[in-house]
DNA sequence: ATCTATTTGTACGTATGTATT
DNA sequence: AAATACATACGTACAAATAGA
């Protein structure tokens, strides 16, 4: 399950259960071990490694925290090569840049990048199901808000429709980084309250581009799909531009107080 | 440390110890504890939560090996905040794509996405240290290789060449991201042995990109910068696809045996 | 529905390693 | 060099969960 990611030597001294699941783990590459393949149980293993349960066990939470595998109890129970959801792998990496500080813009420089050509690729490929989900989507907020809760729903929605899109890409890299973006910026609309549009004219004019874009996606038009994600990423940039700005004037940043 | 990623509850149902991981990220988060920060020792936490030794081991296990803390026995050893490495991240992402059977085409189209927008951004910003340790990356590969191991080492180093540049980016997503895509091509090379040139002119080119590249960021030249990376991308894409191609047609794909 | 076998999960007590003072 | 403070490892006993008879 481990592709031996490259060189894992520099990683200084690990822990003896981190090197037994290290071990575990080529042994399950080595024995071409697939999504629900069981592993040998906890007896086996400590008699195997000549280790003790504790150590054991401890190996296999680093396996688990991983996401490589899942542990059931009872006969038949064991623990079993489980392909890492998606889930898992954003939250995990979500953990990297927890300490990194990024930016509206650090954000949008990249989104402004990928979505056109994902857009682009999908132009013509998608089903009727997913054009009408789009559709559905976009109507969730297609009228004004009533409470501010409603307002932070809707928020959190228009970016739904990207990670719909992003869901349809065969090209699972590009699908995964799109839907990752989508989640952290749903993390700071939520967490900074970066909702409520300070300039409505341009949240409809995103709403606008979202309409044009699924009727480019149902005729095939790959150009005009690229082209309208290109404004629509600009318009939002800007948008949360804005929201940033006004946050930063309502209230003094929170540093910390030691 | 974990900035609550968004809704974690559709996670089904954790073990104990990841429960007790989980609470423990939260409470170091409501704690505003940062990187070197120490944690309660293990007999304070077991007391804490009323639960066994191993319970408490296994889901520091857990933030272990989730990068998220570091572990040190002595006096005034224990559990300390660790922020999370690049060289985990992309560890633990690698493991999410390990299922996922990326194809050369996937890479590149998020390479030409992105690479281009990373130099132009970087053009008249990189320090003469960097360019010329850009320069001396080149000359690596600049003469031809006598042997087929300095060929794959050679392919290597001209991956890394993109690694530096990445790293020079004050955008932590975007950097992450590039690095990490040529973790995957070096992984790729090495493992399918995606080397030997099948088209020397074609590499030649590739190296040739990439001396103008270093002239024009040292010019400020952004659109320069751009279009050139925009060529080095397309000619890197068609040299691998060669390779992909040449793979096949050598090899018969080892699939699962039953 | 109950029992039984299987397999992981929890609890503790003790001994060993390791780094600081 | 010795004492100290901490994590690490081991082994056993027992509890909980689950599948199947």
């Amino acid at each position: 399950m481990p592709p031996a990611t490259t060189p894992s030597s520099p990683e200084v001294k690990l822990s003896r259960p981190a090197q037994v699941a290290e071990e575990i783990k080529t042994w399950v590459v080595s024995q071409r071990l697939r999504d629900g393949d069981r592993l040998p149980g906890e007896a086996e293993l400590i008699e195997r490694f000549g280790m003790a349960k504790g150590t054991i066990r401890e190996a296999m939470r680093i396996l688990e925290a991983q996401g490589l595998i899942r542990t059931r109890t009872g006969p038949g129970g064991g623990s079993f090569v489980h392909e890492v959801s998606r889930q898992r792998a954003k939250a995990l990496l979500g953990n990297y840049f927890y300490f990194k500080n990024l930016t509206i813009d650090d954000i949008y420089q990249m989104r402004v990048a990928l979505e056109p050509e994902l857009v682009a690729s999908l132009a013509g490929n998608l089903s009727e199901t997913v054009l009408s989900q789009l559709e559905a989507n976009i109507a969730e907020y297609s009228r004004p808000a009533r409470t501010l809760d409603e307002e932070r729903q809707q928020h959190v929605d228009s970016l739904r429709f990207h990670a719909i899109l992003a869901d349809q890409s065969g090209n699972a890299l590009l699908s995964f980084v799109i839907d990752f973006m989508v989640n952290l910026l749903s993390d700071l609309t939520v967490y900074r309250k970066l909702y409520s549009p300070p300039n409505i004219e341009l949240w409809e004019k995103g709403r606008d581009h979202q309409v044009r874009l699924v009727a480019a996606l149902r005729d095939g038009d790959a150009d005009g799909a690229r082209a309208i994600m290109r404004d629509h990423m600009q318009t939002a940039w800007t948008l949360m531009r804005g929201q940033e700005a006004e946050m930063l004037r309502q209230f003094i940043p929170e540093r910390r107080s030691g």
